[in-house]
DNA sequence: CCGTTTTCTTGACTCGTTCAGGAAAACGGG
DNA sequence: CCCGTTTTCCTGAACGAGTCAAGAAAACGG
């Protein structure tokens, strides 16, 4: 992913174009699931400088202007990822904590209907699968 | 739910019963998805000089033991509820935080399925709803 | 009732995240 | 191209939910 096609994507939501910023959403790219801490490792590998309250800034922008998405399970710092709009859910181990992305089978937005919703507007069903991912499956022999 | 019931439960799973135990396990039937914070005040109703600490280990042993569920949504501190294997799921509200039990229409672990599992051993799906409650909705006018 | 084991109390501490104020950078108009 | 305004970034401190540790107290089995 091109620095300029990071900075388009800024500016189509009306985001000013900064060093940081663009530093952040590449690293997101790259890294998908990422925790904050992991991002701003990767961020400084590119800009040695920025401050950790750059990062968290742009993240919480970022995340508001919808180019990127917030994940935080359970018992985990938050996460981000890039893939959104597609409204995929994730496959989450219980031992490792590792993410996986699993797309929604059934069709657009199909677990947006509950079975009683109480009266609420539901906009988004999120999907966690908990388990157990293959490495750690493999470990007690 | 009366003391004894309470006591019992904790005896069928192998734990002792303590005062505290029993006082925590009681406030998380009488308050379903309540706070931790909250679980503090309801119990110090009944005992008025149990520290916090021995709450967070009640809760987590009670957990442990698959007595009450411990949910965390994004943005939220840890919650808990009494209400465990009907595989039931959760709405909340973005606006005010509160939360509404949802059965699940399809059978019993219907969404156990994923579309590619990648390996893992799913042993759990959870579905949280988003969205905005009934009182949210009807506060703009 | 007694001894062992588990649990509770007290108090300090960690870590991810947020708050605050001044300095620096980005953008639009001239 | 420069300048002023606005937004963003940096430094450094603070917050709060949750955890850790050591000794005192309570629960259970014999």
């Amino acid at each position: 992913m091109p620095l300029d096609d990071l900075a388009a994507l800024l500016r189509r939501s009306s985001l000013r174009v900064t060093q940081p910023r663009v530093a952040v959403l590449g690293a997101v790219y790259q890294h998908p699931h990422a925790s904050t801490d992991t991002l701003i490792d990767a961020v400084r590998g590119d800009l040695p400088d920025v401050s950790h309250q750059a990062v968290y800034d742009s993240l919480a922008t970022l995340t508001a202007a919808g180019l990127i998405r917030r994940i935080q399970p359970s018992g985990s710092v938050a996460r981000y990822e890039s893939r959104i709009g597609d409204n995929h859910h994730h496959l989450i181990c219980r031992s490792c904590g590792s993410i996986a992305d699993v797309d929604c089978a059934v069709g657009e937005t199909p677990c947006l209907t509950a079975a009683d919703d109480h009266g609420f507007t539901i906009d988004e069903a999120e999907v966690i699968y908990w388990g157990t991912c293959p490495a750690c499956s493999t470990g007690s022999p």
